[in-house]
DNA sequence: CGTCAGGTAAAAA
DNA sequence: TTTTTACCTGAC
């Protein structure tokens, strides 16, 4: 089946969006289970054209497929439109020549967006998209033979956190604790996360606020801290006026805007939600890959 | 072996 | 409120 929007697949699932790690790229397609509802469906999807070709195994409907493959990869945003927008402002007016056909690559699981998206703090994206397919293959529920989601809070919350805290009350170790995945000193954040979201905040409360509001909850949550949090809104929850700013992020518009001239990360952060209003999250991730393939990147180091 | 990576938390200025 | 500092880990 065919959903007729203008998307780069390819792009879009290795662009490093802490909503997931990428899907399991087989010959010419992207393969994952998903749970819609309560039912588990492995979707594969593909390029064909321009657009998004997809099958899926399931017990859900044909429309209830195209219903979250449209949320995911977020198939309803008006890209031409966006393009419109970036060339009309000669900072930006290249963007969209580097990275057509990017998407905002959303959460299946807003839950395993937020664990992500602490893992990815400080991090490489190799290292933390691998730390997530090492949890997803320990403790996550396997589905159709070899794909498993990502494990619930529940779980999370009382695992072991190293080595040392697993052979002390099993005695001996066989890598079931949280640092066995690589993510080091965020364990312990994973874990109070996980038993925040167990024991007192709802996420499905989230959708419902204004963004200033949903960012101040977000940030309560240990190891999320200003950049953490707007990915989580963005790439989680679908708020597209976030501009979750980094040191990258910096660099760029510090080059585009300052005359290079070092700003504060939070400063940065002000000036693009300001700047490109509901728009903010789009441009970020346009910023980023632009100076990625442009060589701006290599430039600014 | 030292440095660095798409920051955060805690301490200090 | 705005700056420092330590920090798991794996790649170079």
């Amino acid at each position: 089946m065919i959903i007729k929007a203008p998307i780069d697949l390819e792009l879009t699932q290795m662009s490093g969006q802490t909503s997931q790690p990428p899907w399991l790229r087989q010959e010419d397609s992207f393969r994952e289970v998903v749970m819609v509802g309560d039912k588990p469906v492995l979707f594969d999807v593909s390029q064909s054209g321009d657009y998004l070709d997809f099958d899926f195994t399931g017990d859900i409907s044909k429309k209830q497929a195209i219903s979250k493959l449209n949320h995911i990869y977020d198939l309803d945003f008006d890209l031409n439109k966006f393009y419109k927008y970036l060339s009309n402002q000669s900072e930006l007016a290249e963007m969209s020549e580097f990275c057509r056909g990017l998407r905002l690559f959303l959460a299946k699981d807003e839950f395993e967006c937020i664990i992500s998206s602490i893992s990815s703090a400080n991090n490489s994206i190799r290292r933390w998209t691998k730390s997530m397919c090492d949890m997803k293959e320990k403790w996550g529920n396997k589905y159709f033979d070899n794909y498993y989601t990502f494990p619930d809070k529940v779980i999370i919350k009382d695992l072991f956190e190293d080595e040392v805290e697993e052979s002390l009350v099993c005695g001996e170790t066989c890598g079931n604790n949280l640092k066995s995945c690589g993510v080091g000193y965020r364990a312990p954040y994973m874990k109070k996360a996980s038993e925040l979201f167990t024991v007192e905040m709802d996420l499905s409360e989230i959708y419902k606020m204004s963004y200033d509001e949903a960012f101040e909850t977000i940030l309560k949550v240990p190891g999320v801290g200003p950049k953490v949090a707007d990915c989580i809104l963005l790439y989680g929850f679908n708020f597209k006026e976030a501009f979750p700013s980094d040191v990258w992020i910096k660099r760029i518009v510090s080059h585009l805007y300052f005359d290079g001239k070092d700003i504060s990360v939070s400063k940065v952060r002000d000036f693009g939600m300001e700047q490109f209003g509901d728009n903010a999250g789009y441009v970020q991730l346009y910023m980023f890959h632009y100076a990625r393939m442009s060589g701006l990147m290599q430039k600014l180091k």
